[in-house]
DNA sequence: TTCACAAATTCACATATGTAAATATATATA
DNA sequence: TATATATATTTACATATGTGAATTTGTGAA
């Protein structure tokens, strides 16, 4: 990655406290958890359109992976995009 | 404060190239480097006040630290503060 | 095909943000 | 003290963002 204009973007996913419950909720990837976008949007108590635009943001970034199947969305965290991001961050201010 | 709102904050503070260039620029916590206000903003190609503007971002979430002496203002990297950030993602989203 | 439901998109609007310009404050030196 | 310089704050404004409401698209079942 190495560049700031794709870090901040990542950051700016990142910074949004509904986001951040969004990830919590979500199953990591590999994990067998499913969750829908409107059990997303019952247990976060905001609308299914408002769930839908934040995991269009996530997912723009790479931070979350879909996977459709029977009708349904299924949302997954990408651990891995993240603990890149931080080692993108240390070795570019680091460095 | 819950959590996720210091962390989206810090996240916040993190999502604009500009203030992501000054993190690059600025000596990590201990260094010996040092470099004024002015100099950033020379070096950056912006303002001096905008330099002022995204610095006071990046003290409000601790991100930076400031030291003053003989009129100048000198400002370094709070590594710990990030290796802090990652660790707190990472507990609240995977747990 | 039709219907029902899940998800995505669009629109509207209030709030937040980045930046330039002007001004104010602080500090060192003469 | 006065002056020059470094830094911070304020103001203004265009753009970006988060969210609700309405609509549209997509998918499976009957």
């Amino acid at each position: 990655m190495s560049n700031v204009d794709e870090m901040s973007d990542m950051f700016k996913a990142l910074s949004d406290p509904m986001r951040l419950k969004v990830l919590k909720l979500l199953p990591k990837h590999g994990e067998e958890k499913e969750l829908c976008v409107c059990a997303l949007a019952d247990e976060l108590g905001i609308s299914q359109p408002n769930v839908s635009h934040h995991l269009k943001i996530l997912k723009s970034v790479g931070l979350v992976k879909c996977a459709k199947h029977e009708g349904f969305s299924y949302y997954a965290v990408n651990m891995d995009k993240i603990k890149c991001l931080f080692d993108d961050l240390q070795n570019e201010i680091e460095k």
